[in-house]
RNA sequence: UCCUCGGUAGCUCAAUGGUAGAGCAUGCGGCUGUUAACCGCAGGGUUGUAGGUUCAAGUCCUACCCGAGGAGCCA
């Protein structure tokens, strides 16, 4: 095959005849004159076809091109002001590779079940296109960060035979006989991990049944858990607001243009993700909500209104700690001043995005984790290993767990999480 | 699981209980600088399923199915 032209690096050809190969975006054709978009995941060219210019039959082939039929295309790289992007292509040859016929996404809108039923095709738009980039942009910053502060990745096991945190939300599968479950939380493998190495971080998917139909939850997510051996609740606070500051950032950075172009965000939202962010106890919490007018019991958690309602007061994401521990999770450590509370966190974006991140300090006492292992009655052989961790060089750590697809929701503006992983996995959706 | 709203052409949506409609898409024709191009013509329907009320049901009633938004739960 000749040699071909990614349209991302098309103004280094200024002048000269290149060949372009991609798919029909759109057509707009004449009598004489055709504009064909084409598009080849890189960016977007405007060809133009001229009738005068070429033989009969190229132009023929032009005018009947079809939406996403994949083409050859090859002609001289011209400025133009008139061009989407400023660069256009004067075509002297073209080739149909194959012909698509009844492409199903029209340039018109479409709602939301049809075009998650074309899922596979829709990436091919704008948006889901600048989403996917973002994803990756986000997904690199992530690694990068974690890095940059020392931290090495250890990778966590997607089949368990634990229930990190309950059993009902699990997804159970058969493993040789036995019962086995999808991983919903690698922040157990983390603090054995955290032990090997100090600062430990998984980033991979997780499954959750839970029968949740919002705008914020997926059957399978990707989540980011980093663990630190001989952090504290403070730790991991500021772990948490160095990472949000340094990710935002770093997509602000590449993608300033595609998030306020494309994706339509106020970016001037997220150049407030600064530090310090503001931090308040959950007792303080509850007497903002009660002051503001909204009946709220101590020893709730929060939902989606009350979230909604504390972000108000804030341009950049705030962090609440010190819940009750009877609401989180059997591994959190108690706070040695209250034994009613928990040394744990959450982190909730601004403008209505809410929770984002979800952690804190761990319990380090064996004889504590038992008798919390019983009182959630999980089965304590599952955990023994889990206990060697306190039996053998305990150590105070902490850590947290952070939504992939939550953050770039907000990151990107998007209403929805659905549309920041490339394929949604939801309770009523497994395909394609 | 609960609450609310919805399901009509390929898609997005109209249609006082009284002949099934539009825009986009598709096909054909017109147009030399288009920008989700524009103009003209044409084809396209078991109104989610099953019952019921009525002279007459897309419209009213019952059940079910499917979807969207929210609650709970969470990241």
């Amino acid at each position: 095959m000749a040699q071909h032209t990614w349209i991302h690096e098309i103004d280094r050809h200024l002048g000269d005849e290149v060949t372009l190969r991609g798919w029909v975006f759109h057509l707009r054709a004449m009598k004489k004159l055709a504009f064909i978009v084409v598009r080849d995941g890189t960016g977007l060219c405007q060809a133009v076809v001229s009738k005068a210019d070429v033989d009969e039959a190229i132009f023929e082939l032009a005018s009947g091109l079809t939406q996403e039929s994949t083409i050859e295309v090859t002609g001289k790289v011209e400025a133009d002001k008139r061009a989407p992007g400023g660069f256009e292509m004067q075509v002297t040859n073209l080739a149909v590779l194959s012909e698509a016929r009844d492409y199903p996404i029209s340039p018109k809108e479409h709602g939301t079940s049809f075009l998650m039923d074309h899922r596979h095709l829709w990436l091919r738009s704008k948006k889901q296109h600048a989403l996917l980039q973002l994803r990756d942009t986000v997904k690199t910053a992530i690694n990068d960060f974690f890095h940059g502060e020392g931290f090495t990745q250890v990778d966590a096991p997607i089949f368990t035979p634990n229930a990190c945190e309950g059993t009902t939300n699990l997804f159970e599968t058969e493993y040789f006989g036995s019962p086995a479950y999808l991983t919903q939380s690698g922040q157990l493998y983390m603090e054995a991990a955290a032990a090997a190495v100090g600062k430990a971080y998984c980033f991979g998917p997780t499954f959750r049944a839970e029968k949740s139909k919002t705008r914020r939850h997926l059957t399978e997510f990707w989540m980011i858990e980093p663990e630190v051996a001989f952090a504290h609740l403070d730790d991991a606070m500021s772990l948490a607001e160095r990472f949000l500051v340094y990710v935002v950032g770093r997509a602000v950075e590449a993608h300033r243009d595609m998030l306020q172009d494309i994706l339509e965000r106020d970016v001037s939202k997220l150049e407030a993700v600064q530090a310090p962010f503001p931090r308040l106890q959950y007792d303080d919490a509850v007497t903002v909500l009660n002051e503001k007018g909204h009946p709220f019991e101590w020893g709730g958690d929060f939902g989606s209104p009350d979230e909604t309602l504390l972000a108000e007061q804030y341009d950049r994401p705030f962090i609440v700690h010190r819940f009750p521990a009877a609401i989180k999770a059997f591994y959190m450590e108690r706070d040695p001043n209250d034994a009613r509370l928990s040394m744990s966190m959450d982190v909730l974006a601004p403008e209505g995005y809410g929770e984002i991140i979800g952690g804190g300090e761990r319990a380090t006492d064996l004889e504590y984790l038992e008798r919390q292992i019983a009182e959630h009655n999980l089965p304590k052989a599952a955990f023994e290993w889990y206990l060697d961790l306190r039996r053998y060089g305990t150590f105070p750590h902490a850590g947290f767990g952070l939504g992939l697809e939550r953050l770039i929701t907000y990151i990107s503006g998007n209403h929805h999480v659905r549309e920041t992983i490339p394929f949604p996995r939801q309770i009523h959706r497994l395909s394609p």
